[in-house]
DNA sequence: CTTATTGCAAACGTTTTGCACGTTT
DNA sequence: AAACGTGCAAAACGTTTGCAATAAG
């Protein structure tokens, strides 16, 4: 999903929600949002981890600081996660519209769509059922295109 | 869901597909499957585990084989699967029609439901996107009825 | 100078694996 | 007898936590 807002903007915000809950503007931060932000896509904490370490060499970094900066960014609506089972998570910047998944089991690949029967329906349902939705995912696994042309 | 096909006809399909595939009819597979059949409902591995123990405590049972034998029953599509990120997967009868999930992240209850429109509209994404289906999930995570009703 | 944040390593919970022993065919 | 399955314990995996050192406000 391509992104509207400007990183300017993102990381305005961001220290504003910094400020906000009396947390601190630190490099380490700037760098797991940024990476998100620049490489458009759904990365796992590790190739997170990975990213910055190649980009920014001299950047002192642990895996621990991905994965509590990743919650907040989660928390605070600025990246979504879309889970893989025991296999863990993949995070996307999420500043976006909601969207759903096609995963693609072959390559790995991850294609978003969004419809809007789809979601009318869900609503529906939890009419139906008397149920307050928080959140809700739907992944479509198989084969992509580009693999089935392969062969 | 409630089960329409009798116990003795799933034990003799199971027992037929091991012999397919050169696999041995042992206790403890013969076990797992009818302690997923009698206790309808959603269950770890680690619950499953417990239930046999609890219900057949003269059998020998390791948790390795429960993983391995889920693993087998699920890719037979004897059980299904539903995951909770780090903290697991839950197993479930599956010879019955699909169905997608209602989740309570307060109760932890899982209701099923399952909708035409939504699958129909899948087959119609995967069309536009030239995606060759496997499977498919979806789950609606918030609070159900019961808990909304108490506060 | 106070408070939050960090990296590290150890701990965690779930799942998988290697292996010698048992069971099924 | 041959082949597969088992339990056990150890390893693996992604993730979280405690803590002393460090950086931000």
């Amino acid at each position: 999903m391509t992104n509207t807002i400007s990183y300017d903007e993102i990381l305005e915000n961001f220290k504003k929600l910094l400020k906000s809950k009396n947390l601190k503007y630190t490099t380490q931060r700037e760098l797991i949002l940024k990476i998100i932000y620049d490489n458009n896509g759904h990365f796992t904490p590790e190739e997170i981890y990975a990213l910055i370490k190649e980009s920014y060499p001299k950047v002192k970094l642990g895996i621990a600081t991905v994965y509590r900066t990743l919650t907040l960014l989660e928390d605070a609506n600025i990246v979504t996660s879309i889970s893989f089972g025991t296999q863990g998570k993949k995070y996307e910047f999420g500043i976006t519209h909601h969207h759903d998944h096609l995963v693609c089991l072959k390559c790995g690949k991850i294609e978003e769509f969004y419809d809007d029967l789809i979601e009318k329906q869900q609503e529906e349902i939890t009419k139906k059922f008397n149920f307050k939705m928080s959140d809700h995912v739907m992944k479509i696994m198989g084969t992509c295109s580009a693999c089935l042309a392969k062969g």
